[in-house]
DNA sequence: CCAGTAAGCGGAGTGGCGTTCCGCTATGAC
DNA sequence: GTCATAGCGGAACGCCACTCCGCTTACTGG
């Protein structure tokens, strides 16, 4: 992790001092507008808030999912590494299933729009879906399987279609008292529960 | 229904039949683009499809929620008057409340994107959203406190937030293979009941 | 300390899109 | 046939993402 050379093949320089500078910068700027504008705010706004230029923004952050990944990276990291604890400290693989996804919901009720974007099926965020994907979904399938073992759930569901629906029903929670995310979540995991 | 020459007041003229030749165009062009291109196909494209300026689809529909209503309208209003039959010929409340969402959920995955922008609290599509919730809420409403009256579910759940919910989960249902919005759907209304 | 070099910068420019506005055209009344 | 006007079309404007290239600035070797 964190190449900061970059170590494959060991040739290239490190990074100018500058373009480190500006890089924190934009990642400051960009996590504070994102909670004030949401992450679908202006990249103009995000380059002057920083004191750059527009062109610096995507020389350091091609697309603005990989800004976002940038700036959630660690949040999400975390949530990752929680899942085995979870299901260690837990009585039962529900519970921990229940529990984890708790600490998902609550992260991604809190990004300003960040769930509308991760799956709109919108090509430009392509990178965001994936990674969040990639780092969650095993995580998720783990602590599914262990469910499904103990014989607490229903087995015909899927980590992908568990996750997309939990993210989807995160869309819209913010600002709307009429509308809690953590509830309907809920509801869907206690749909899971076998029948009896 | 069908002001036509409208009613209230009994003044206005009728509408002169070039205008009414373009609405009815344009409702067309609509319809065939939203299946294909999605309900956020460019302005342009609609007007052109249409054979007409793109002034003159804002004279008939000001907002896009507008003119994705006038093209809905009938299959909403189909939807809604489907609820209090379901309810007479289905086995128990329940049961008429899963058809009845079925109903809604395939309509919503039919039709590319509309899910999407129903839902974001995006301020241009307040009249779309807005619509919906007038004409379904009832309907969802009185057969959840049917299915509560029955004892068949629990009794904290808000007819908003069931809406809200299912919508949510319609979003990216289309095209993907790997997400099945049904599914989810069932899962819901499946975690409604009371657990005993 | 001083060039020389290229990494990196900034912001003007381009293109797509929604929306407005107004001179012109076609319609329907008389 | 004439006229008033409802209605039309598309040029024009503003906003935004994204690109491109001449200039600046940080590092390197002498």
């Amino acid at each position: 992790m964190n190449e900061g050379q970059g170590g494959a093949g060991g040739a290239a320089r490190p990074k100018r001092a500058d373009a480190r500078r500006n890089e924190e910068s934009l990642l400051d700027a960009a996590a504070a507008l994102f909670v004030t504008a949401g992450v679908e705010v202006p990249v103009r706004d995000i380059a002057a808030r920083a004191g750059v230029g527009t062109g610096t923004i995507y020389r350091h952050f091609p697309t603005r999912a990989d800004l976002i990944i940038a700036v959630y990276r660690h949040q999400v990291e975390a949530c990752a590494q929680a899942g085995p604890a979870l299901l260690e400290t837990s009585a039962t693989p529900h519970a921990a299933l229940g529990r984890w996804i708790n600490l998902f919901v609550d992260f991604l009720v809190t990004k300003h729009g960040l769930a509308v974007v991760l799956q709109s099926g919108n090509t430009d965020f392509e990178a965001l879906h994936t990674y969040f994907l990639d780092r969650l979904l095993p995580v998720c399938a783990e602590l599914l399987a262990a469910a499904v073992a103990a014989g607490e759930i229903r087995s015909d569901i899927d980590s992908y279609e568990l996750m997309r629906g939990v993210g989807n029903l995160c869309i819209g929670g913010d600002n709307n008292p009429r509308y809690d995310a953590r509830r309907l979540v809920e509801l869907l995991i206690a749909g899971l529960r076998l029948p009896r």
